[in-house]
DNA sequence: TTTGTATTAGGAATAATTCCTAACAACCGA
DNA sequence: TCGGTTGTTAGGAATTATTCCTAATACAAA
């Protein structure tokens, strides 16, 4: 799990030394964080992680720090519905299951999809970017405390 | 594109008089709105569309109408980034292409994964309720005129 | 019609995200 | 190593999409 924030973190140092970015504490640790992280967190809930390695960091500098990121292809912003936004550190092609009830997010890949071709009615419209499939439910959690 | 609106509207009636919900005036017109519309409109554009028929009509009412078409299975939120939540009144299985310049957002089918089964690892840690693709890209218009 | 109650209009409140700016700290060259 | 340049940050204010509050309104059952 190092090993993976290791990559990322030289990643993003040459991609700060080819833009004219610095590479500040700031950025390094919220790029560690998220890294390691695999609930797609908030940027209130990474705040509050990154908190504890860099007691004086401000909310605004995380959010600033996954907009650079989503700008440099370190992070990227999962389309769900719900008053915060969400944020995942693995930008390799993969898809999201939510659940409606607790908003919990995981991953799953379906080759049959990632590796499947486009209708020609949605190639021939835009410049394709981002294919993924967004999977809402309720889990097995909230299935048993339902209200 | 009325007959379309017809039958939503009967569905409309139907679900009112059983959970004991009033076919009120302006929910009729955002419904008709909404039927009509294609371009996935935001609260905001669909406010300024139905205003043109309902004059007095609050920007509050739209929101909360269309949480309530929400709740009936009438209407559903696009799950795409951006500040405006956008609506469907096509509540029909299909997916989404998002252009994220100019923020236009299409339909299209792809009966490929519609069809197709979802991996296991899905299925077994919620109860699914929606599936679809989103497809984020540049569309043709903003490719010409990149700033 | 009458009446009970769901719904609305309008404005205030909430809250996620962004903006502003003086202080700070990477990074480059000497 | 040491300044100087300038990109970046902390903190708080501002913005804005959405929701909340409440008196007035208007469906719909009888
Ligand atoms: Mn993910
Ligand atoms: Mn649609
Ligand atoms: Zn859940
Ligand atoms: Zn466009």
């Amino acid at each position: 799990m190092e090993q993976h924030f290791q990559k990322k973190f030289n990643h993003l140092k040459e991609l700060c030394s080819q833009k004219g970015l610095r590479l500040t504490h700031q950025r390094t640790e919220v790029l560690r964080e998220l890294a390691s992280a695999k609930d797609h967190p908030s940027a209130e809930t990474l705040y509050s992680r990154v908190k504890g390695r860099v007691p004086a960091i401000s909310l605004d500098t995380v959010y600033r720090t996954l907009g650079t990121f989503m700008d440099l292809g370190l992070a990227a912003k999962v389309p769900v519905d719900g008053d915060l936004g969400r944020f995942d550190g693995d930008v390799s092609p993969h898809h999201h299951v939510v659940c409606v009830c607790c908003g919990a997010i995981r991953d799953f890949i379906w080759d049959e999809v990632s590796c499947g071709e486009l209708p020609a009615e949605v190639t021939d419209w835009c410049h394709v970017t981002d294919t993924q499939v967004i999977v809402r439910g309720i889990c097995r959690d909230c299935k048993g405390s339902d209200s």
